[in-house]
DNA sequence: GCTATTTGACCCCA
DNA sequence: TGGGGTCAAATAGC
């Protein structure tokens, strides 16, 4: 309608991104980050739709990471999902300008997932450590909170079976590949965890996470960004 | 009323 | 030209 008056001429593609990073999972497309869905698409030769989401704090700090989501055909249990771009928004520096930009004070600087550095935004102390505010954010009123993950251990609550990346350039997931079958086998932990949605009750998401600490899947050797 | 999700349309790229 | 990725209005839920 009049609405396309007024797009932009061009967009942002996540594939043109130069890397990606596959991780088939069993049940659950949750992976303890902030995700917002904006796009749902029908793929040729594929029984089931694709869903497109985003880092939740694109609209705060322009964070890039996006995701896609699949059902295999396969495997019904089985959802492949690949990331694409980097979250910024959980990385020391992006964390520090997220404060900045929010002009809050750095003592309700939300808890954010860090997939990719142990440096990230924790104040003080064990990095499950949970803001007391609670309320530092303004969008995103209903889940306030991310978890702060040490390097490399980024899922919660579920069995991985495999861990690619890719690159989008020439390699398709061949030497990165890793078989993580042996990995314990920590099924949904509740009933909050909800394929596709990607929503998950903060308070629940609390009380399983902490039952996993220590048991995370170690990624160790696993470049989950390159 | 606010925020997230749904879904059709738009646009890019092979 | 068609498939796939993203946008944004409409809708639903809290």
């Amino acid at each position: 309608g009049a609405a396309a008056q007024t797009r932009p001429k061009r967009r942002m593609r996540a594939s043109s991104e130069s890397t990606a990073t596959r991780v088939e999972k069993r049940w659950t497309a949750e992976d303890g980050l902030i995700w917002r869905k904006y796009g749902r698409k029908e793929i040729t030769h594929s029984k089931h739709p694709r869903l497109y989401f985003r880092c939740s704090y694109k609209h705060d700090i322009g964070c890039p990471a996006t995701r896609q989501v699949q059902q295999s055909d396969d495997d019904l249990s089985l959802y492949v999902i690949t990331y694409f771009g980097d979250h910024i928004c959980c990385q020391g520096d992006g964390a520090v300008a997220a404060a900045e930009r929010e002009e809050e004070d750095v003592k309700k600087q939300p808890f954010v997932i860090n997939f990719g550095s142990a440096t990230a935004s924790s104040t003080s102390g064990s990095p499950w450590q949970n803001s007391d505010g609670g309320d530092g954010r303004s969008k995103i009123s209903r889940s306030p909170h991310a978890v702060c993950l040490p390097e490399g251990r980024a899922e919660l609550g579920l069995k991985v079976t495999k861990v690619e990346t890719t690159s989008l350039d020439s390699q398709p997931a061949g030497p990165a590949a890793a078989d993580l079958s042996s990995s314990p086998d920590v099924s949904c932990p509740s009933p909050a965890w909800d394929p596709l949605s990607c929503c998950l009750e903060w308070d629940q998401f609390i009380e399983s996470s902490f039952d996993f600490v220590g048991e995370f899947i170690n990624f160790d050797g696993i470049t989950l960004y390159q």
